[in-house]
DNA sequence: AACGCCATGTAAAGCGTTACATGATTAT
DNA sequence: ATAATCATGTAACGCTTTACATGGCGTT
């Protein structure tokens, strides 16, 4: 019960063709929740039927013809009907987890080498969010309502990558204690 | 290639029916890496016709018998060297996120009722980590190797929970914010 | 009598990933 | 020439969830 809602909210925001789409869950949005073009345009063919999306067929010169969705009344009604169901907590899936706990059984070098690549992309991902941060909203105070879920997702997403860094830092120390943090 | 892995390290520290490994998976190690018993009975299958595990009938009496499942040399060698290939990050996923974008077409009220109850299970999550630390691991300084990854593991759970109670605090300084704290 | 626990599964449906397919235009 | 971008899909497979099924024992 989910990618037709991440699809309305994005269609709504701004119509879009399924190859759009693809590309802005690339970008913004697809951050928190992902989608393959292919699964995209499976999707908005089920939207269609439903009843929640219109196509609307644009030519175009030098390029082939896309067909742009646009949210029917039925689509805004679902999509408020959905804000207020309450939402259910995602279990969390932490294949480091797992391998964390298999320590005793495996290669404590690649272990290590994992967390480290880890915590690279944390870090990557964390540098990502700030400058979009800094970009798109450099006076959080002021932010508009329609601002508002933007911002305060990108809130989500520092706290969380800053969190995954201060994670792998803990378990360096713990696999690396004679090194200093230079080194680690 | 994941709850293949999950089982075997699970196994690796003590053999278990399906029955338990659901059990298990109920509390401790599925807090990251979750699978109904349906799933578990399924993978043992597959796992035991590579010959990573092998089944070892018990008879009980009062009850129905159970097969206990040992892991084997090779599956013992598959646990190493899945540690040793590298892991890629899993993908988030948030409806929380998806949801803050949908405000401007929702219902604010009930969008704010369920980061409450968002911010409520995080909690009661926490307490339960915190509890788990306190019991098990009182002197987290003097972990010995084998208790070391269930140690890790149970920093990221605080840290994730810590995480999410201070996201759902910013959204509800945004969402409420004539309230102050108490009655937020 | 009804419910919950122990113990193991099958079946169906939906969701998601990977690979394959086409065909034109534009940049290197 | 080659590769990338635009644009839309199909097919096969695997993973996950939900529902159904069985049957004995212990508790309320």
């Amino acid at each position: 019960m989910a990618l037709e809602h991440a699809i309305l909210v994005s269609l709504a925001e701004r119509s879009a063709s399924g190859y759009d789409l693809a590309r802005r869950f690339d970008a913004s949005i697809g951050h928190f929740w992902k989608a393959s073009h292919q699964q995209i345009y499976k999707v908005l063919g089920r939207m269609e039927t439903a009843g929640w999306v219109t196509p609307d067929v644009v030519a175009q010169d030098g390029r082939p013809d896309k067909k742009v969705y646009v949210v029917t009344a039925a689509g805004r009604d679902e999509l408020a009907a959905w804000t207020s169901r309450p939402s259910t907590v995602e279990p969390t899936r932490s294949e480091l987890a797992v391998k964390l706990r298999a320590l005793p059984f495996g290669d404590t070098a690649a272990i290590t080498d994992d967390v480290r690549a880890r915590r690279r992309a944390h870090e990557q991902q964390l540098a990502y969010y700030l400058e979009s941060a800094a970009r798109f909203y450099p006076r959080p105070d002021d932010v508009t309502a329609d601002e508002l879920g933007g911002w305060l997702v990108l809130r989500g997403g520092i706290l969380a990558e800053q969190t995954g860094i201060a994670w792998c830092d803990e378990i360096l120390q713990r696999l690396v204690p004679e090194a200093d943090d230079a080194d680690r």
